[in-house]
DNA sequence: CACTGAGCCTGCTAGC
DNA sequence: TGCTAGCAGGCTCAGT
């Protein structure tokens, strides 16, 4: 699942390659990827726009677009955005997987895939794209977010700590993966209320959180099943992980007491019952 | 406000 | 071996 760090990776591999080209033309597979609209307005409205650059806000993959319209995409699960070059190898993807494909003015290609169909792709104008940025929390790479800030958010809410970290308004870029790694670094529960974690916590999980995202960033990523950058490559970061996916009764590479796993907010989490005690 | 559940989807796997 | 039911999960929306 791709979170912050395979976004960002997914961000750096494709600057390079896509800054400064125009796309010259674009096929729309499955209409629903680029709802609310329809194949034929976004082909349109995507074709000779020249990118002005990428960026990432929370998960999404931002293009800027000479058109002024700001074209972002989000992963969600399975979704991969894959550049080819010219009379390079194409990607190893179903062709039934195919969900978005840009053909570029010098003949490259980049193509969506996406097995699930969860993957979005919108199209923004610059008043649009304002608010939905605004709409998201802080990056938690960026100067603002401070252990201060997170300790200050916290005691002002009742919300069990995990989902609140997953909480895209709260902060950005969060998913399943980092958010078990940062709790467990943390030794918090992920059930406990936001208001009832200590300042000293609070800066043990701002620091987790930073070095958890930091770590996955330098190892390109992690791949646990469909993640790839935007050449294809897999992220080297799952060995860094000390709970996510571990199978119940794991010990804990910590304390080596057995590994639980909870559902939280409906979602899976691994947990070390021993490290991270809800009081 | 906090939380729950349904819906979107299909590939994979556990269990028969 | 072959089949199927159920799980995985980010996000949105409706309901309690």
């Amino acid at each position: 699942m791709p979170e912050l760090p395979e976004v960002e990776t997914v961000c750096r591999t494709l600057r390079e390659p896509l800054v400064g080209r125009t796309i010259s033309a674009a096929v729309v597979t499955w209409p629903r990827t680029v709802e609310p609209l329809d194949p034929g307005d976004f082909t349109a409205r995507v074709s000779d726009a020249t990118v002005d650059a990428i960026e990432r806000r929370a998960k999404l993959i931002v293009a800027r677009l000479s058109t002024g319209d700001t074209l972002t995409t989000h992963l969600r699960m399975t979704g991969k955005l894959l550049y080819t070059r010219h009379g390079a190898t194409p990607p190893e993807e179903p062709e039934r997987h195919l969900r978005i494909a840009y053909e570029l003015d010098n003949l490259d290609m980049l193509e969506f895939f996406d097995a699930r169909k969860f993957g979005r792709v919108r199209l923004h104008t610059a008043e649009e794209w304002d608010d939905v940025s605004a709409s998201y929390g802080p990056e938690p790479l960026d100067p603002d977010f401070t252990s201060d800030w997170l300790y200050q958010r916290l005691r002002a809410t009742t919300r069990q700590i995990k989902p609140l970290l997953l909480d895209q308004k709260f902060i950005a870029g969060i998913g399943n993966i980092y958010a078990d790694e940062a709790l467990f670094l943390a030794r918090i529960h992920p059930l406990k209320p936001a208001n009832t974690i200590s300042r000293r916590k609070a800066e043990a999980l701002h620091q987790a959180i930073v070095s958890v995202l930091s770590q996955a960033i330098a190892n390109a990523g992690t791949t646990l099943r469909d993640y790839r950058s935007g050449s294809g490559a897999i992220g080297m970061n799952k060995p860094n992980l000390n709970v996510y996916g571990a199978p119940p009764g794991t010990p804990c590479p910590r304390c080596g007491a057995r590994l639980k796993r909870l559902v939280v907010g409906q979602r899976g989490t691994t947990i070390c019952p021993r490290c991270q005690r809800l009081r």
